[in-house]
DNA sequence: TAACATACTGTATATAATTACAGTATGTTT
DNA sequence: AAACATACTGTAATTATATACAGTATGTTA
């Protein structure tokens, strides 16, 4: 599936916005008063190059008939082991996906997480829980991150974050914090945690 | 609200299928050729009299304009604090609502509790937390419940349940056991807790 | 440099869809 | 018995909507 314009993700979000809103899809005319289009006919365009690129399908002769694509109904991947290696988004590692549900967990989340190890049981994330991942470069002392180390992915708090060190504390007594130098060690943050799911049944 | 007639509930039915089938609402041709009507006015008139007693609402002038209303889309109910003496799900204990979906929690909920106390801490349930209840008579030691002793109702993991005495175990060493004779007590089991939310943001 | 994709305006038209009005028939409520 | 709700058919008008065609302008790809 090719990638789309940003002009054509623009009008995408807009259509998905515009069904979470009312329901159902706009019209032309709808997408295009709300992005300041003269004609109708510049959504037309838009809309059959986005369908070209499979991202929705267009009912011909039907009002409103812009249908998404599976790809785009999917939902919220969730992640099982991380590859080695890859991104952690990659095809391989999503176990399967949870349908969207915006206020679910009060931020957006773009992945789960299933957490592995009893690294974080003091705050009460236990192994085989979810935890919703926010991809985000905004990470802030204190908060629960999805960290990757030299290619490990953890998770874990981040207790301290400058240019020369970075502490990630496990909340578990039996651990001891991570100390990483970011210009020795490769690092990167994936996310912030933003919320949890369990399954106890 | 009152209550539709058969044939009302039969095109309410077939205007959320019909949703769920192609993503955006019937037209009023679209119904009448479903049910074999011979006038689209005859779903216009059954579409007016659903409105008029307030599980859809139409949106004049727009095509397809069709939005169910809030307690048809109804999500799965979100309990804050419960007021003694009724019933759980009564409509003033009501915080919200969570959009349904269906895969997010194996078992399916029939509506989340959040969670006061620091009872079951020990098993990773925090205060605040929102638990999913699935309202069952099939109560299995072992299991976390949610219980009504004297119209409190409290979240515990069942330790015995027998007809001579039931004991609640709070899963936090700072609390002790809690034992209640059903004879004496009331004593009701409003569900068993089959996952959990937690919004960590 | 030609062909093509993106990103629109502007006009026009066929058809999709809502919706009003006029009926018919049956059953229920006051 | 009158008034009203349900459950339709049938016709017709207006408006909503999709969609084709003709342009303009800019940037990218072969």
């Amino acid at each position: 599936m090719k990638n789309l314009t940003n002009r054509q993700k623009e009008i995408l979000d807009l259509i998905k916005s515009y069904i979470g809103d009312y329901g159902f899809p706009p019209t032309r005319a709808d997408i295009s008063k709300e992005l300041g289009f003269k004609s109708a006919n510049a959504a037309e365009q838009h809309l059959r190059a986005i369908e070209k690129k499979g991202f929705i399908k267009i009912l011909s002769g039907a009002s409103r008939g812009i249908v998404l694509s599976e790809e785009e109904e999917k939902g919220i991947p969730v992640i099982g082991l991380v590859a080695a290696g890859g991104p952690i988004l990659a095809q391989e590692n999503i176990e399967k996906r949870i349908p969207v549900s915006q206020n679910l967990l009060s931020e957006s989340v773009d992945y789960y997480l299933r957490v592995k190890g009893d690294s974080m049981v003091d705050i009460g994330i236990f192994e085989e829980d979810l935890i919703g991942v926010k991809k985000t470069n905004d990470i802030k002392a204190g908060s629960v991150v999805v960290a990757r180390i030299n290619d490990e992915v953890t998770v874990k708090t981040l207790k301290k974050f400058s240019s020369e060190e970075v502490i990630l504390k496990a909340e578990n007594e039996n651990y001891s914090d991570i100390k990483v130098n970011p210009s020795v060690d490769e690092l990167n943050f994936e996310g912030t945690c933003v919320g949890l799911l369990r399954n106890l049944s």
